[in-house]
DNA sequence: TAAGGTTACGGCGATCGTAACGATC
DNA sequence: GATCGTTACGATCGCCGTAACCTTA
């Protein structure tokens, strides 16, 4: 057993079992990676590996556990790694931030901006995903850190921080009948609405706060992106529900913002990354500029 | 960075970082390890060890950071083999039990040969100490389970599971005033005791038992062995304060056994493992034979 | 001077790449 | 015939062992 036939493994899971595109990923050529896996599977005395013909098709049941225990063993050695980068100079490193577009366009400025500043050195790879996605990200180390609303707290192998609490919000054109008095359910419910798609941005807030009251929403336009549910609702197509913290007051001087807190619940951002990762100083200092930010979008709203 | 540079890591803590011992443990000859040792600092850029001329005197912060990710692996490593050993046939194999005399004598007998019956190509080591020791067994990898009655619960890295519940009892020679009359704390108390030594077998209940009561108890041997306080307490030195299940009726005939139940609360011995080790079929087995001679004792006592 | 560690060098074996072949869609 | 995997063989590079040397109790 040795370091390269363990990578082997984690990157044969990576590409759905094909030997090829591993020998790919790994710099050798086929043969050597298809003997590296005859003498792994040698050595433990069974396969790992089901195969029809030639090509391996699934995990063994052995696989699926030494599979557990390969993944241990990457994240460790990567860890080792991380370690040594870090102990060698804590100030230089890369970040790769998975997160959703609303987070990316309204929250991580402010923070991200400060943080170049302390660490200029430190580069910020960002990637938007939808929240199931962005797991999948971290999963797949593809991401250090995923930034969302959703999802996040219930998968068992992440660690999750709260990052700030917000709510919803309508906006409508001027002159807009929502524009003026009270809201409540019933009367939002008359509009059609344009809102967030399935597993973004607190869409699941929206959902319980509705379907508890016995009210329907008639949602016309979802989307992932607040900029495009504002087009819509700038060209008449209904009123928008989005999360508050996503209405700037002067490039959205054309639309009037109505607070939704009474009526729905307030939504948490987390931040999540992987149990066993190590995070390098930097990375636990970025952390604390987006919960100082966090802090901050909390008392300015009140 | 490879398999053997993690194992020497993880050799070198287990000789006080002596090189030439690492090198003999790992069978190679003592200028292999010390080139494979810079080697992997140099990759990693920065030492692990702190040096006092050339000798390792002892980790450098890194090198303890680095160091919990080499037993990670190491571990995940020796999980990898046993998973395939187990799969190959889960009836071979080596039971490592660290246990006190007390269980080794008068707990395990039963269940042990229980089990043997069932798996008779399955060895069992079993090795005594006391319970600390049997804690570091464990960590060392020595053990792959420690069976006692003190201090596993406190050890963040292990999983324990009660096996069984037994409260003490008061061994003396027949004639002796204790063997007739009502027992209590005041009563007992006026007599020398002889009994478990710190730590050992339910010691810290006898304790708390007499100190919540304000009685000092008048201990005048302390011993890790049921037998050697019989002992004694044949020859007259005093009361045997002992495990209940301790007392053999054919062998002690000459004691007379009284039961102290109302007067110590009882005492829970417990299965522990490293809570990362992968535990073969036939030793998932063995645990479930212990928790079933555990039951037994719980409703013949009853 | 014994014990622990480093450095230099030659030899051996593990693993790779080339290449030809087999199977499956 | 394109994709995927296996087998054979020669070449190379990493790692070990021998051995001489350095350093500190």
């Amino acid at each position: 057993m040795n370091l390269s036939q363990i990578e082997l493994l984690q990157v044969l899971q990576e590409t759905q079992l094909n030997l090829s595109k591993a020998a790919e990923k790994m710099h050798v050529v086929q043969s050597a990676v298809s003997r590296q896996l005859q003498l792994f599977e040698q050595e433990l005395g069974s396969p790992l590996f089901e195969r029809k013909g030639k090509k391996l098709v699934e995990l063994t049941a052995l696989g699926q556990q030494v599979m557990a225990e390969i993944s241990v063993i990457t994240q460790a050695k990567q860890n080792i790694k991380i370690m040594a980068a870090d102990f060698l100079d804590s100030h230089q490193g890369i970040i790769h931030i998975a997160t959703t577009h609303t987070q990316a366009k309204y929250f991580l400025p402010l923070p991200i901006q400060r943080f170049r500043k302390k660490y200029p050195a430190v580069r910020i790879y960002m990637q938007q995903a939808s929240p199931e996605q962005l797991i999948n990200q971290l999963h797949q180390h593809h991401a250090d850190l995923a930034i969302c609303t959703e999802k996040v707290t219930e998968d068992k192998g992440l660690v999750t921080l709260e990052c700030y609490k917000w709510h919803h919000a309508v906006v409508v054109p001027q002159g807009h009948p929502l524009a003026e008095g009270e809201i409540t359910r019933e009367r939002l419910a008359r509009f059609p609405i344009l809102t967030y798609s399935f597993g973004y941005t607190g869409r699941s807030m929206i959902e319980s706060a509705f379907q508890k009251n016995g009210i329907e929403l008639d949602i016309i336009l979802a989307a992932a992106d607040t900029d495009v549910i504002k087009t819509y609702v700038r060209l008449g197509l209904g009123v928008g529900l989005i999360a508050g913290m996503a209405y700037n007051e002067t490039s959205d001087y054309d639309l009037v913002m109505r607070d939704l807190s009474a009526l729905i619940p307030s939504s948490s951002t987390k931040i999540a990354y992987l149990k066993h990762h190590y995070l390098p100083r930097y990375t636990q200092h970025f952390i604390e500029e987006l919960r100082v930010a966090g802090e901050e979008i909390l008392t300015t709203v009140n």
